[in-house]
DNA sequence: GTTTGTCAAGAACAGTGTTCGTTATGTTAT
DNA sequence: ATAACATAACGAACACTGTTCTTGACAAAC
């Protein structure tokens, strides 16, 4: 049923009926092969060959390996968990929702680090977005502050899931990086000589105790940010 | 000078006597390439073309690509200006330090993108790591918090950086982020709608703001990170 | 003076994304 | 029914990529 074994003479298209092929299926053997073989695992070729195919077939449907990539990321959106409407505090709701956007780009192995090279405008991430604006002014939060304070909180959800994902993925034993914190020499860098078991400890809990700190940072905001533009100073001018 | 024209019978060996051709020059290459043509312009056959050799020649020197980009990244760190002791609060100088640290990632384009996906171990990321230690124990900020905080900092930052870069590189036009947003439906994405000059607007005062935000999450976070286990809950079962 | 070890280098391998031109298929119009 | 057409699947090739094997030249050591 597949690959036609005998070059016949008579053409180049050996299998003439074959399955319609459309952006739905591609996109979902591409998520498929994502989740199990990683992000460097998955190659346009590989997705081709899944679907019984050549390469060439799949750039009907897409311009880019980068547009196939943002369709794989908003598809996988979808799975984000929204809570129950009113159902505990907005604060709670919250960070449920944040741990569901984790697990999400966790799980699918490789989606963080699609997430952080797309600004995804898909149905669900803009569904992801309305939710954390609702849940954010439900808190009180001031219109502005919570504009930028969604940005905030999704950039840091998404990068420790790309961190985390990097790490697992490439086999990044954690060996070579304790041995490295621990060997420290406390004369050249006594505070991380010090601290260096609550430096490498944590594991889970530090996304929790991360996106507390965030929501608390955002709670004592200033209401205007646009007062904070001399902060930004010094990244202008770092030497001085 | 360059490639011998004739390939003579006698010798696979064209040019005798080469430059040494150590590690410190590659790196050094390497970083200028990067710093011009991006880390997708950047590929190991291209620093030994640069370098007047064949791809063969480096690996005497790295067993990898990615240990070729840990060296880079932690040479690249080196530009990270560190404050005068003392001058100024605490706080200012920790946002000095961190736009500094930004500026550094921005510049070397792709560099921030290497710094993802790398536990820099190198003296210039401990040297970074150790003054960020310093100022936040300055700030009479616990430990333990400290500890986490730091990583906190510099994830945020990280990804900041690395999310500009690639979106600068890849030639990422805002036009069609900045039409999503626009073309939102208000009946489906109210929020979103209402607020979204707010989600655009910002550029460059937004990393000041979000700093500051950290820094006062930060001195506002429980003392005990491990309390805060209970919060970690949700994305362990995310379903519910 | 011969041997030995280190390192530059050529060639090749197995991949990658992408493009070109050709051909079969299904739909529409005559 | 037949002819014309747009579309999509396809084979092949191109220009790359990282990596490895093997050879060969040089310089230091005995």
């Amino acid at each position: 049923m597949t690959k036609q074994e005998i070059h016949q003479i008579v053409s180049r298209r050996s299998r003439p009926a074959k399955a319609p092929l459309g952006r739905d299926i591609i996109v979902t053997t591409a998520l498929d092969l994502l989740s199990r073989d990683g992000l460097s695992g998955l190659s346009l070729r590989k997705v081709a060959a899944a679907l019984d195919t050549g390469p060439a077939s799949l750039y009907v449907y897409f311009a880019n390996l980068g547009e196939l990539h943002t369709l794989m990321l908003d598809r996988a959106l979808s799975a984000v968990a929204l809570p129950a409407a009113r159902e505990g505090g907005w604060r709670e709701r919250l960070t449920f929702v944040l741990a569901s956007y984790l697990h999400v780009l966790y799980n699918g192995h490789g989606l963080a680090q699609l997430a952080l090279s797309t600004i995804p405008t898909g149905p669900n991430a803009l569904r992801l977005l309305e939710t954390l604006l609702e849940l954010l002014l439900e808190g009180g939060i001031d219109q502005a502050v919570a504009a930028w304070a969604v940005d905030l909180l999704v950039l840091h959800v998404t990068s420790v899931a790309a961190e985390q994902s990097v790490r697992r993925d490439q086999g990044y034993s954690f060996g070579p990086v304790i041995g490295a914190i621990n060997a420290v020499s406390e004369a050249d860098y006594p505070r991380i000589h010090g601290l260096r078991e609550e430096l490498l400890s944590g594991g889970l809990a530090r996304f929790g105790w991360g996106v507390d700190v965030l929501i608390n940072g955002i709670l004592h905001a200033p209401t205007l940010p646009i007062a904070t533009e001399d902060i930004a100073k010094p990244f202008v001018k770092p030497t001085e």
